[in-house]
DNA sequence: GGGCGAGAAACCTAAGTATGATTCCCCGGT
DNA sequence: ACCGGGGAATCATACTTAGGTTTCTCGCCC
């Protein structure tokens, strides 16, 4: 073992973790040495259900999947997963698939659907642009939770009236819809501003865009 | 013939039309008996290079392609039309197709990926997804041709304004930054407004977002 | 009592409009 | 080559309206 081995990854230069699931540990163990070739790192499982019941470190990472495992197939794994909400970029492969099978794969958002045998480069390619496509669905996702956060901190009336805001009402206006004076609009404006660290108006009516804010 | 026929499809309650391109002028047939029984409008092509000298409807559409064709491939005529800018969903049928093109379709776009012999349904289920879906497309679409147009009709300084105003800084500092007096970006952000038609700054602010505009 | 909504008064800043004027530059006509 | 017009940008002055903050006061309800 290396003793300056990193966990981070050499090539993308961040942290990322590839899960190999496949129920032959020959197979499992000659990707995992593909993958940590090129610095990435590996956790293996020899069933869905091993994958299902783990707890995934949160990083950017991506499924490597054998269509045909014990118990859930990869196919099912990847119906679970999106069930679950979880959107984890899943490359497969498989020695004796058929094309419906990789139509499904690819409809249900897979990246690759790799047929045995495969070049470690084209593997190796698929799972980089895997991790890259997760990093860049987290940093997205972070950022509307970020807001969401935020968001969840307002009153009903503050959200009512944020609502109006971005919609693009003077206060008087929103005064007269809600019922209430306009200076009590105001005094929920600045607040809403403030709970949602929003520098702007401008910068206001993107975060509503970004939670899916809009009147009814 | 139906006197009563209508160029409109009686099942979505809009245009669309579908194009057939298939070198077997029997399967053309039968694919535009099967789709004009359900009220599909169908335009037929022998060969990639037929529909690519064509001029296509502006209405929503699809292509239902064979892999094979004379000259230019399905996959190639994919690639074509991806490199024209040229979104219109792909449908792909094949009776002696592999894993690896399916897969390559997918990757490129397409809709669906048929082996022969498929289910009239199934085609069916497709063409109307992939109707829908370009019919979606091309709202989207013509939402930010419009804008861009407007935004056409202004001047590099108001462009410059646009991109402060949107950006959420107040007319001082636009003024201090672009170095002329905070009435003079009033003007022309009062311009800005009357030109790209905005109702209120929020409108405008989407606008932007839209036709992504952003501060260098 | 404390959080929330509402609101009055006072005040200040930001934004928007109207009118008029100046300068620069390009374009077409003579 | 000379002249006039028009668009674009700039700015001033003067006003009006909108937006925002602070302080204080009520009323409600858990």
């Amino acid at each position: 073992m290396n003793p300056f081995a990193s966990p981070h990854d050499l090539t993308t230069g961040q942290e990322s973790v590839v899960f190999v699931v496949d129920d032959d540990e020959s197979v499992r163990r000659a990707l995992a040495n593909l993958f940590q070739s090129v610095g990435l790192e590996v956790q293996e499982f020899g069933s869905a259900a091993e994958l299902l019941h783990s707890k995934l470190p949160d990083v950017a990472s991506c499924l490597v999947l054998d269509i045909r495992l014990p118990g859930l197939s990869g196919l099912d794994l990847q119906l679970e997963l999106a069930r679950a909400d979880v959107h984890i970029p899943i490359i497969f492969m498989t020695g004796h698939g058929d094309i419906p099978m990789s139509v499904r794969a690819m409809k249900g958002g897979a990246i690759d659907f790799l047929t045995k045998p495969f070049r470690d480069q084209d593997m190796l390619d698929s799972v980089m642009t895997a991790i890259k496509r997760d990093r860049e669905r987290r940093e997205a996702e972070k950022a509307v939770t970020g807001l969401r956060e935020h968001f969840e901190t307002l009153t009903d009336r503050e959200r009512e009236v944020l609502a109006l805001v971005a919609a693009g009402l003077m206060n008087k206006q929103i005064a007269a819809q809600i019922g209430v004076a306009e200076i009590t609009v105001k005094i929920h404006r600045g607040r809403v501003m403030k709970k949602m660290g929003a520098k702007s108006l401008a910068d206001l009516v993107r975060m509503a865009e970004m939670i899916g804010i809009r009147r009814r």
